[in-house]
RNA sequence: GGAGAGAUGGCCGAGUAGGUCGAAGGCGCUCGCCUGCUAAGCGAGUAUACUGGGAAACCGGUAUCGAGGGUUCGAAUCCCUCUCUCUCCGCCA
């Protein structure tokens, strides 16, 4: 969410910059609203004012009787007090379900484009493998190994389900631990488990409500939504708090599987694991002091990478240009992970700093000393990495000419010692 | 699922025959003083949001005692609904 006060001041320059996104954004509503509400908020608090004065000097008086008259005006004021809060309060909805619907203005140096075709690529790592045969797909190299079963995925629960069998289901394991060992014991951040459900609140805190609400699973008969990303649950650990300067950057890290709609994308990715409705995931998630978002940005990026350079997979960073930009983040970058079986690089983590835009909605702030006023911390995550892509990764990049797959050597260790899956 | 208890400021904890309560007291913390031996004493300060004025320092207004609604001139205090926590019973990995 935007501050109401900045965008009072700066209709002009936010207006224009969302444009980028390629959305556009009547902020001549928002004008309207925020006039009016200032204007009723003068009245209202004009006439309580009043209020408060005279019913302290009712309380003064000795004997009521001497007070009917007072007692009289001051029932007339209540009810016009009434009746301009009410009016108040609709106005106050409108505006901030109007907020809540605005995104978040795009990082300055944030390339401009109109597609992701203009997302601009910042750096590859790794030789793509060399085959002396054509290399398959993952889906078909894990029907054979035997080990993923798309069929009895479907049978289970339904298309874009997928069953783990034997040998791919430890390595979906493996993978899980691998990651989490590596961020938390070499980059230093804190593992948690947090609940794979969470509430309307913690959905709005960082941005799914209420604007994509179509994409979430819901439960029935409770309000409870199950979390599309591990960044839901972990950045609502401290909504609503006034952390400590000293304290941050708080760096988290949580191992959980994420469960989406993916409407919208009939048709897209139907094959094999890349598209799924639950998928599971390790998340890197901080807040941090505004001063230093952008480096933290960068850091959380590698740590990211790493895993796919321990895993000696190829890749490639680009950096989002504004349209392809989420709705929350001022800016991103994605990595791309090479796929030798699909021929192409297809996104593995996605990295962003959200600046204020979700403390603000979530209420997350930091004193910078202890005489100072809280501000909003800035709240950065990325997938450290996607789990089930990682897989694919290793299955395609791996994959032999006899239809095995090696173990990647950093992931032996996690495999039993396992060196290859036949 | 059944029965009961509770939710007050960073923490602990007063406050229910409605008014002088943004809220006693204590702890913690900050600043200053004193003292001097590793601690104590004294004084002052110490919530947040919105909003008006001001270049600013700052001054004013409103709201907030789990959340929402009601009664009333006036509610932390009375009534209703909801949420959460705790205890006991049942069930259960």
């Amino acid at each position: 969410m935007l501050d109401a006060r900045y965008l009072r001041e700066n209709l002009e320059t936010v207006e224009a910059r969302l444009k980028t996104r390629g959305a556009g954004v009547d902020l001549e509503r928002f004008r309207q609203l925020d006039g009016s509400r200032r204007e009723l908020l003068q009245q209202t608090e004009t006439l309580k004012a009043l209020r408060n004065k005279v019913s302290d000097e009712i309380s003064r008086i000795k004997d009521k009787s001497q007070a009917q008259e007072r007692i009289a005006e001051m029932r007339e004021v209540s009810q016009r007090i009434k009746g301009l809060d009410e009016e108040l309060k609709g106005v106050e909805e409108a505006l901030e379900n109007f907020l809540l619907t605005v995104p978040n203005i795009p990082f300055a140096s944030t390339p401009v484009g109109t597609s992701e075709a203009d997302n601009v690529e910042i750096r590859k790592w790794g030789e793509k493998p060399a085959f002396d045969f054509a290399p398959k797909p993952h889906w078909e190299i894990g029907e054979s190994l035997d080990i993923l079963d798309f069929e009895r995925g479907a049978k289970l629960a339904g298309a874009r389900f997928t069953l783990y069998k034997g040998a791919g289901a430890r390595l979906e394991r493996a993978l899980i631990n691998f990651m989490l060992d590596l961020h938390t014991e070499r980059h230093k951040y804190l593992e948690m488990l947090p609940p794979f459900m969470v509430n309307r609140e913690s959905m709005t805190g960082t941005g799914q409500l209420p604007k994509f609400e179509e994409d979430l699973f819901h439960m029935e008969g409770v309000d409870y939504f199950l979390i599309p990303t591990a960044e839901v649950p972990v950045t609502n650990i401290h909504r609503g708090e006034i952390l400590r300067a000293t304290d941050l950057p708080l760096c988290y890290t949580a191992y959980t599987p994420c469960f989406r709609k993916e409407a919208g994308s009939y048709g897209k990715d139907t094959r094999g694991l890349i598209r799924q409705h639950q998928f599971n995931k390790v998340e890197l998630v901080k807040f941090a002091h505004p001063a230093d978002s952008y480096s933290e940005l960068d850091k959380l990026l590698d740590d990211a990478e790493e895993v796919l350079r321990l895993l000696e997979l190829p890749y490639r960073v680009v950096e989002l240009c504004t349209a392809d930009l989420g709705f929350s983040a001022a800016r991103t970058f994605d990595i791309e992970v090479w796929l030798p079986g699909q021929d192409c690089y297809r996104e593995i983590s996605s990295c962003s700093n959200f600046e204020d835009f979700q403390a603000r909605r979530a209420s997350i702030r930091f004193r910078a000393d202890e005489k100072s006023k809280p501000e909003f911390v800035h709240t950065l995550n990325g997938s450290g990495l996607a789990v089930g892509r990682t897989l694919v990764a290793i299955l395609e990049n791996y994959q032999q000419a006899n239809g095995s797959v090696i173990v990647p050597e950093a992931l032996r260790p996690y495999m039993g010692g396992i060196e290859k899956i036949a």
